[in-house]
Order: C-alpha cells, then structure tokens, then sequence
DNA sequence: TGTTATTCGGATATTTATTGTCCGATTTAT
DNA sequence: ATAAATCGGACAATAAATATCCGAATAACA
C-alpha cells in the first residue's frame, strides 16, 4: 500500500505553479531541477496532470506547463487520482466463489462485506483529500517561510519563466 | 496505491475461523484450498497474522491455526497493518530540502503541509477500518446466507478440522 | 516561408516490490 | 525412538514502479 513518488512531485509541482505570473510557464526540466528529481520522470508526471486536465502544456520554444485551473479548484485527491489512477486500493477477486463450498454467482447479489468495508475506508480517504485545495496548501507554505526565502524563489522563478506565447 | 491480495486472503481466512469450534485448528493447506488460492502464499500470509498476534499457530501433527484473540477485537486494520506492514502509504522524501532554493533543515520546524494532509487523509482511512472487527463480517456473511449453504460449510470444517493439542 | 532550436509526448530499459515456490526446522502422534 | 505432518523462513518468477531515451510537434527567428 505504497502511494507512488510521482505523487509528492506532482503535488509540489503543482503547488509551485500557483505562483506563476499571468501568462507564463514552467518547463519540466526546471520544474526538475527546482526540486532535485529526475527530469524525464518528472516530465512523465507532468503529462499525467496535462491528461487530467490539471495543467496545460505549451510545446516548442519558450514552451511549458501552467495551471490548467484556479488553484482552489484542484484537491490533492486530483493530483493523487491523476497519477496514482481512480481504481480502488482493494480489488475484490471474489475468492467466495471458489473452492469447495464457493457461492453460486447468484447468490453474490449484495457484494463481499470485506470489499465493502474497504470501500468505505477509502471513501474516507479520498473525502479527507478532497478538502485540501492547492491554494490552501500554497498558503501555508508561504507562511511558514522565511521572507528572504520567499524573494529568492520570486528570483529564481524570473530567471527561468519566459512569456508563453498566446496560442494554446 | 494497490493493497496486495494477501489482505484479502487474510481476512477471509481470519472470518473463517471465526468458526472453529473450541480447541480446533485449520491448517494453511485446509485454508487455501477453501478458497482456491496457492497454499503456499497463502501460508505466508498466515505466518504474518501469527507475528502479529492475531492467530495462533501449532506445529507438528493435527497442527493448524486458529484465532489468538477474540473475533471482536481484531479489526480489518489489524489484519492489513499485519500484511501490508504500519508505515504511512505516503512517504515524504523532504523534496523541499532540495534544489537551488531547498529549505535548510532548522526551516523545517513544522512538517511538509502535504506529507501532513496525506497523515490525515490515512488516518481517516485507518480509522475507518478500525470500526469494523472479523466478528461484525462473519455476522453479516452469515446473514446473507442461504442455510444450506452453511451447513455445507459446517461439514467442511467437520472434515477437515482435528482437535489440536493442548500445549501451545 | 523555410529552417532551426526547443519542448512535450509516448515508447523503451532498469530497478524495486509483489507474488509465488521450495526445502529445512520443529513438533506431535505412534 | 521414529516417522509423519506442519509451520517458518530462505529462495525464484512475475508484475509494477522508477528512470531514460528518441521522435513528433510547435514556435521563434532569419
């Protein structure tokens, strides 16, 4: 029951997006490089958000990803589904049906109370993940930074933004 | 984000032996069969239960398990963290200690707001299957039972089960 | 308008975790 | 004591996550 890496990168991605200027973008090679993680699987994340919807992509020169959508309108549950899948956590194989005293697939009409029960877990999981916003999650880091710090990521952020073109 | 079969094997096994009469084991080879899964992995899961406490095994002859506790208190958490271990599902890697504009660690006071969100959204799930003890899923397996279905499970466990020794 | 530099996107290897198997250690019945 | 039976941990095969590469597409520039 692992939730895979691509996940933490996407979600600080994404939070790291919000303080992108009006019209312009991040590449995933600096998107990488800002947090020290392999270029080419960061990028693959990337495009699993751009599928969601989550981001936008802009190729070729002067290229780049931006927020697809306002930062209070993507839960971590949106990073989380976009990269991890929607499919639930527990696959119910059905083993009731097998073996000696298996049940006839007729007699399977409420489904196994174990799935049932996980179903319910992971409802509460997603729920939970659901009420936090990129925005609310981009407000408390910045609180909770120092404010020299916070200038020398509005520099850094400068010198690596370039002026997307208009064109989506 | 996947919970591994073992999980579900174990459950089943464990709300089968809800209904061992005092005294009585099933061994691993019995369990497996009962529901059509490979003895030997299924053994494997078994021995994760033992670890942790949650059946009891006897070696040797007429050998076999049998819950080590009462069916009320052990929960479907109790047999996952056993299976899938207790560590969080999500595991922060500190990603915003890297990069040119990493966080230097006396920064780092508070814990990173998304590893935080994700604590909370497991708790949530944790929680969740904590509510829900072997003894409520036997209840309710029984329950949505044809009778003569479960005597037919009555005569299996009849034929299979022997009594098991008395030292532990 | 062609050319080139740049960036995304999917196809391709490598590593790790899950799944499955086997044989020795231990215990009990005879 | 002996032998049959069962659990327990060490060992292999498979699937998934991780990491990488190269072609397709786009925009800037001459």
């Amino acid at each position: 029951m692992q939730i895979s890496k691509g996940v933490e990168w996407a979600a600080h991605a994404a939070v790291m997006m919000i303080a992108l200027p009006e019209g312009r973008g991040l590449k995933a090679e600096a998107l990488a490089r800002y947090h020290e993680v392999p270029t080419a699987y960061m990028a693959k994340q990337l495009q699993a958000l751009s599928k969601a919807g989550i981001v936008q992509s802009s190729r070729g020169a002067h290229g780049g990803y931006r927020l697809a959508k306002t930062a209070t309108d993507i839960t971590l549950w949106d990073i989380t589904a976009a990269i991890e899948g929607h499919g639930p956590a527990f696959r119910c194989t059905e083993i009731r049906q097998n073996g000696p005293c298996g049940l006839k697939k007729t007699d399977c009409r409420k489904p196994c109370q174990i799935a049932s029960a996980f179903a319910v877990a992971e409802r509460a999981f997603r729920d939970s993940l659901k009420t936090v916003t990129i925005a609310d999650l981009g407000a408390q880091v910045v609180e909770n930074l120092r404010p020299e710090h916070l200038s020398d990521v509005g520099h850094w952020l400068e010198s690596e933004t370039m002026p997307l073109s208009e064109k989506t």
